[in-house]
DNA sequence: TGTACATCAGTGAACGCGCGTTCACTGATGTAC
DNA sequence: TGTACATCAGTGAACGCGCGTTCACTGATGTAC
């Protein structure tokens, strides 16, 4: 391992077009972010729980020493990915809602409510885009939804507060598909609850079981949340 | 810690009532059993992924070396504790099971069909029961539930092979439940493993979250089962 | 009856190793005077 | 212009500790001759 030289200039003229200050940031930056990704590969190999300080730092390259100029001990650099997870996650959502919303109202025009044909519609890409989502960022959701229910205090309850968030958003789409918005906001929240459990497991299952095919789980994962809302929406009271 | 004499008599008579080699091997099952509770107790606390050898031998009275008389590796034990929970689990299931076909019959006697409110009566057992099993073995069923998806991946398959077993139980009694007898095996099986999703991830929250009341859970597991049971029949070709 | 050997759960000493953490250091740069 | 000091990411040596594993041992009992 040859010793790291932050500061010299990645190409010449980049510390002309830069500040020292400005570069030295940069860089700082980009080890905190080689750290979370050195983490996230052997945390997709063994598991976070079997993390060390020292073998994160050997997977980035720098001396272990080095690790604290970034995080104060190993649960912060865990904050930190789990921070990136829901962020990644957000976008996602987000813009599945968003689309999710437009088809059901696009449906709603021209029928009166919804069958389940229908919400096969607006589900179907809903499920596609979130275990793609998924599958892009492997490492990243998988230590998400896997610490959800982990053995770090730390971890689990900033993944809660961040899930409650996704939750929300997910809970006002909701609202607008289907006969759930006549439901009271407590069993939309559970109904959110359970889709997202159920399309988070189907992720983890894409992730974990190397023997199962994609279209299979989305197509599982669909039937299962078409079922939850179909269910729910005649439920109604 | 004074050393261990495991083959002094438990009492008066004792030694006389048993012949060496049975009293040898009662009192290595002890040990053995004992070291699974250690390894319970240490694995609630700080997780799976964390017990070590030492540490579960500590726990347990006995010298680390000991640890090899019982089990070859640490996951080795984890596998006895597996086996362990997935025994409780198959008992407490196949009981309910049994009384949610005969509350299904009893109720298809009288009515058609099982209308929401009847689904209710048949569900809402099932999940007492199975969270009451959750509260009263919760070590044990959390390092199941938990480790499904952990970082170990002998205990991976062989609690993935588990609840195969209990899926089955699961969907056969489905069958009978609503008109899931009409549906094709694989979504019987999709079915269950939805219900069983649900109900686990309930259970992990009452062993994990120390502020949901027992009865707000239960509830909101019912809701969601029985939305997903109900949507599912309604469904069906 | 004794004697030699087998079985088997449990033991303590010892090993080498990776760990988290501390410490005083480096060296490139900025800044105040 | 020089000089003294501040900033800050990264460093190597050193520490004490818990770990998994090996080894030869103990001591109660069974068994074959």
């Amino acid at each position: 391992m040859e010793r790291a030289n932050a500061f010299m200039p990645d190409g010449p003229g980049a510390s002309s077009s830069m500040s020292f200050r400005t570069q030295q940031k940069k860089q700082r930056e980009k080890t905190s972010q080689s750290l979370i990704e050195a983490a996230l590969e052997l945390s997709a190999a063994q598991g976070y729980a079997s993390l060390s300080l020292r073998s994160v730092a050997r997977k980035a390259g720098i001396a272990p020493t080095s690790f604290y100029r970034h995080f104060r001990e190993i649960d912060e650099l865990g904050l930190a990915i789990v921070d990136q997870a829901s962020n990644v996650l957000k976008k996602s959502l987000k813009q599945a809602c968003e689309d999710m919303e437009k088809t059901a109202q696009e449906i709603l025009a021209k029928e009166s409510s919804l069958t389940p044909a229908g919400l096969r519609k607006i589900i179907e890409p809903f499920v596609q885009d979130f275990l793609a989502c998924m599958k892009e960022n492997a490492p990243l959701l998988r230590l998400f939804f896997q610490e959800r229910t982990g053995s770090a205090e730390v971890l689990r309850n900033t993944i809660a507060l961040k899930m409650e968030r996704l939750l929300k958003m997910l809970a006002d789409t909701l609202k607008q598909v289907g006969r759930a918005a006549k439901t009271p906001w407590d069993e939309r929240r559970l109904l959110a609850e359970s889709v997202l459990l159920l399309v988070s497991q189907g992720g983890m299952k894409l992730l974990t079981d190397p023997d199962h095919e994609t279209d299979e789980i989305v197509d599982d994962v669909c039937s299962a949340v078409i079922w939850l809302l179909h269910g729910a929406a005649i439920s109604a009271p």
